[in-house]
Parts: C-alpha cells; structure tokens; sequence
DNA sequence: GCGTGATTACTCGGATACAAGATGTCCGAGTTTGAGCGG
DNA sequence: CCGCTCAAACTCGGACATCTTGTATCCGAGTAATCACGC
C-alpha cells in the first residue's frame, strides 16, 4: 500500500509542465534528465496523462510535450487518478448479509485523503515555487 | 497503491475478537472458515497483530486467539499499520535542494486520511452492528 | 532560389525482461488439554 | 481414585511456490523539421 514511483515522476513532470507552460513542447529527455529515469520509461508514463487529456504530445523534430488547454485547473488527484486509477483503495469482497461497516470506514478515510488531493492544484506549488 | 486482502483479514478477524471479548480464545479455523481463507495464511497475518501487542495467541488444545488487555481502544490505524508498517504512502527520493514540495502535500494529504482511522474504533462498529 | 529527397531528432506502441511484493501452502516443532490405563 | 503416559488439538515459524504488479529496456514504426543537392 504504497504510492507508486510512476505517480512520482508524473508529479514531478507535470509540476515542470505547468512551470513552463509556453507554447513550445518539451522534450521527453529533458525532462527525464532531471528526475534520473530513462526516457522511455517516463515517456509511458507520460501517455497516461496523455490520454487522461491533461496534456498533449508533439511527435517529430523539437517534439516533446506540453499541457493541453485547461492548463490551471489540474489537481493532485486528476494526476493520481490518471496514472493508479480510480479504483477504491479498499475493497471488501466477502459477502456479509449487509454493507461492510469495515468498508464504509475506509471509504470515508480514502474520501479524505481525496478531498485534499482534489482541492490542490499544480500550480499553487508553482507560485509557492517562485517566491522562494 | 491498494490496501492488501490481508489487511481485510486483519480488520474483519479483529472486529470478530472485539465482538467476542470474551476470556476464551477464538481458534483459527472457526476465525478463518467464516472469511473462506486458508487457516494457516490467517495465522500468519495474525502472528503480525500479536507482535504489535493487540491481540494474543493461546497454544495447544482450545487454543486460539483472543484481546490482550488494552481491548477497547483499538482504532483502525493501529490494525493497518501492523500489517501495512508505518512507512509513508508517498516517499519522494530526489534530491532536489530543499524540501519536496509535492512530498509536502502528498503527507498532509496522507495525515487527512489517519486521522479518521485513528479516531475511529472498531468497538463503535460492534455497538452499530448489535444495534442493527 | 526552390522543390525534392534524405537525414535527423523526436514520440508511440508493443514485446520483453526482471524484481519485488502479495498470497498462499506445507511441514516440522512446540504446547496444552483430555482421555485411557495401571496401580 | 490418583497419577502417569500418550494421543489429539492446537499454534508457531520457516521454507517454499505462485501470481500479480511495478519498473524498466529494446526496437521498429511513424512524424515533423532541417539540411543537401540538383535544377
């Protein structure tokens, strides 16, 4: 029951996205540089996010990727989301008569958790980033 | 980044000992027949909850398992961090020069979720279900 | 100078490899209860 | 009836076995920019 580094780095590269934020895409071995992983394995990462529609990549010469329109409004969870899923952390598949009071708990604390990742976005840190 | 079905043992065998509270140990088969695990798999969970000091195992003849003293103030936090260990949901391993500042958000995010486990106690679910 | 083609710098996707952790199973060893048996 | 022994019913712990998932690597294919070259 750990996060995985996936997560990680999807953070990280997002954070650095959003810092950037220009027009001009950037290429996945910069941005693999910075964080120590190889290329191809941030680039599978990346289509993840790809296909959740938080950004977008730009095949070819000076390819590379760069956040798709909605660009401030993406949140911890959005990111988590996209690359664990969005399954229920605990699942309790025994069949008692009725709903699992065990269950109900977790999904309550999961809720919790989520409420805050939900209501963190990106570039909230970028700002904190750029004072310091 | 899911829970374990071995946490779901822990917690539904550990609701079943605070239930009983009785003197007498439970054993193992009757604990693992109602959760349809295997009697030596459940022990072998168990055998964790005994070493944090919540529960304890009787040998030999009607033996089993049944609550050490401190019964009544056995919260959920307790139950998942002896089968989970305490170790962070989120570790972020870079070095970047001063704190991580998604680690930052990842941990309050983390401390949201046990505090509703730590506050909640599996003796309140006994008192629901014998109401229910 | 301008179009055309080749080269280069990229991303994409699938196949594959490896390691670690989750999930069990099996067995031998120790421990307690209780039954049986002999005095 | 008492005590001794022995079998049965348990848990404990370590050593496997298996399956899934995380973490990566490699390679061929597609794509866009740029460079070279001939007209």
């Amino acid at each position: 029951m750990r996060f995985t580094k996936a997560t990680n780095y999807a953070l990280h590269t997002m954070l650095m996205l959003v810092a950037a934020s220009s027009v001009k895409p950037i290429g996945v071995q910069q941005l693999a540089e910075s964080q120590n992983v190889s290329p191809t394995y941030l680039s599978k990462i990346l289509t993840r996010l790809v296909k959740a529609g938080m950004i977008e990549s730009v095949s070819g010469a000076n390819g590379g990727y760069r956040l798709s329109r909605k660009k401030d409004d993406i949140t911890f969870l959005d990111i988590i989301h996209a690359i664990e899923g969005n399954a229920s952390l605990f699942e309790c598949d025994f069949v008692h008569g009725d709903e699992c009071l065990i269950q109900a708990v977790m999904k309550d604390a999961e809720e919790k958790m989520e409420r805050h990742l939900k209501q963190t976005k990106l570039v909230d840190l970028v700002k904190q980033q750029a004072q310091a």
